[in-house]
DNA sequence: GACCTTTCTTAATCTACATTAATGCGGTAA
DNA sequence: TTACCGCATTAATGTAGATTAAGAAAGGTC
């Protein structure tokens, strides 16, 4: 359990490596997320002051995600296993997005998935590229493009 | 937390109700869903012997989920926000399997989403109808059938 | 200032999957 | 037996979003 200053731009956690930290955000802003086979990003979740980020691998399992700064940031970085000085909240709230999240993407247009992530993170759209925007949604930048006209003349 | 022993088709939550229970599946096969605004079904979670279910709202807001039994089943029913009995394991397991989840349905085509289920859950594949197995996948019935015989010629 | 790189947007074409509809196939009840 | 009903399959047509490509904005850096 160590508080650590780190830079925007900064990669916490790499696929295939093995790790088992969990990174509880006090400033800035964290993202974890995943390259695929064609090399394309899927960013799995923001972290802004907050919010835990983690793999959720098995600790003798190679990492599955990337872990990196969007911002400066101050996190304090435990170890995932150890039941020391986690809130049981900030589990909760993950577990409560990632529901969200695969209901969404099962059931609901890039449109609504879009006007949903407005609501619940107001504030991250202003923090980060609209193309990043676009990988939280599992869409491309151009279709987000798209979207936000429709988004604007349907009011 | 009780035992509870569950018949066949027997509903414990519905969508829009409070409720704050979490279901131990002992034995038998539970499943959580959402209905959406069109009639779709959407499984988000099969809950095999072993497995844990539970609608991730908070304890002041409607449930979100479904749950039925698929099979008679006997289940240890705890309450979510009291942190007796739980078993650590289960929770992570079940941030495991979203964390999967989420980026195989931002990443991978729907055939490979089919076969990393195979690989995930080989028995559940018996146990239940296909309709269930498209609805767990994200796809319609009809598109896995297409996939099935995709999946059966390149072996 | 000019230059370069990254991001965003627009438009044309393409594709995976949805939708619709028809057919077949066990069950099961009269 | 026949009739019915839910489920699975196949094939046609439709569509949301991907892909490709080309410009336009917006940052950095010298």
């Amino acid at each position: 359990m160590t508080k650590r200053y780190i830079q925007k731009g900064e990669i916490l956690q790499r696929k295939g490596e093995l790790n088992t930290k969990a990174y509880s955000v006090e400033e800035g802003l964290l993202r974890s997320y995943s390259i695929d086979e064609k090399g394309r990003e899927h960013i799995f979740m923001f972290a802004p002051e907050g919010w835990l980020v983690a793999d959720s691998v098995l600790p003798e399992d190679p990492c599955e995600l990337y872990i990196d700064a969007l911002e400066d940031s101050v996190v304090i970085q435990h170890d995932k296993f150890v039941n020391t000085g986690h809130d049981p909240m900030k589990l909760f709230n993950r577990l409560r997005v990632l529901q969200k999240r695969v209901i969404m993407l099962m059931s609901a247009p890039a449109l609504e998935r879009y006007e949903h992530f407005l609501e619940t993170y107001p504030d991250i759209v202003q923090r980060v590229p609209q193309r990043m925007i676009a990988s939280y949604l599992g869409i491309t930048p151009e279709a987000l493009s798209n979207i936000k006209n429709q988004h604007r003349k349907q009011g």
